[in-house]
DNA sequence: AAATATTTTGAATGATCGTTCAAAAAATGA
DNA sequence: TCATTTTTTGAACGATCATTCAAAATATTT
């Protein structure tokens, strides 16, 4: 049996970089064909058709995604500080001039209708994320309250995410942030 | 001079639902042909082209949800109250099962990158639904307060906005809601 | 080295896309 | 009523879409 001469994962942060910019729909066979390298046949031969290609494309997006994550959350002094050191993250990439922002978002946003079951993939992802905060969060909370602070945190996430896109600094963003968080420690840039 | 046979508020109406639904990509003319009974060639004679009748569509959009907002605000017995009600509002919609997020949102991340003019003017209208808040606050606040409480008010909808295609019921978004934004009287249903 | 199995190629398919336009229908001004 | 102007029609255009497939290239097994 002969070896794939491509390298999987390569092809597949291509294909996750056209589908962040363009979406789901906005983005063809043929366009993928062109960014990847890969003949047409070739995508269709690893990847079934472009919904498998999309699927793959999400789990690798969730699961880079997934490693940031947990990374920064056990890197920092304490778990609240890595929360807060996420939230930044978030909000210096909400002002990048090349900011696409999440693609779990975006296609929980795009599909709900025209392909609810990728749309639910999307939603599956982000509750996975969601269960990892509130597993962090119950080391310092009671359970009840981490899980309550952990939806806080992925909605004002989810509200950076799109309200990134109409602000040009970090400040307003911050001081939002500070205010809908208040227990989040936001005060110093070293956090 | 003839004039149009058909009702260019109802046609907008119901390329509104159809855009709405499927996104900017995932409509096409002769899908909206089929959905407003006008002949291809009809909407190019009113609308120029695709991008000129989502312009339409989208300013239709947000004329009437700032309607909507407006009337929110003022028919409250005060301002917080009103701002309650138009979360409420938002809360119970994202928890009904015909549920397809906000219009303005969506078209702000799809088209981001492949059409961002249109991205802008969906943004431009969500600013000035922020400034709609911003106003009404400052009948109780100080203007600057005023300011980053509008802010704090459009994130939480933004959050609810995306939160709402994971959650299933409307509790743990009020419980989220009051922890973020606890100046505004969620405590009772009637508001 | 020969036989076998797998991957890659790239042109071709029918469907659908946004857009055009000449002819028909309808409304208006005389 | 008739001439003029505007709207509506619906078939047609080339481009692009997702998908297929037989042939060529490459890797593995014998």
């Amino acid at each position: 049996m002969a070896k794939n001469r491509f390298e999987r994962q390569v092809v597949l942060d291509q294909a996750v970089d056209l589908f962040w910019q363009v979406g789901y729909g906005g983005c063809s066979i043929q366009k993928l064909s062109g960014v990847t390298g890969l003949q047409v046949g070739s995508l269709y031969h690893a990847f079934v058709n472009k919904e498998g290609l999309f699927r793959a494309v999400i789990s690798r997006y969730a699961e880079q995604s997934q490693t940031v994550l947990r990374d920064s959350l056990s890197a920092a002094p304490s778990i609240v500080q890595g929360v807060a050191r996420v939230l930044f993250s978030v909000m210096s990439q909400s002002c990048a001039r090349d900011y696409c922002g999440c693609l779990l978002i975006k296609t929980q946003l795009e599909l709900s209708i025209s392909a609810p079951d990728l749309s639910a993939l999307a939603t599956e992802k982000l509750q996975e994320n969601e269960i990892l905060y509130r597993k962090a969060l119950a080391e310092v909370y009671p359970v009840d309250e981490a899980e309550h602070k952990a939806r806080q945190v992925m909605m004002a996430i989810f509200a950076l995410r799109v309200y990134g896109y109409q602000s040009q600094s970090q400040t307003p963003m911050r001081e939002a942030v500070q205010a809908l968080l208040p227990w989040v420690p936001l005060t110093r840039e070293e956090v």
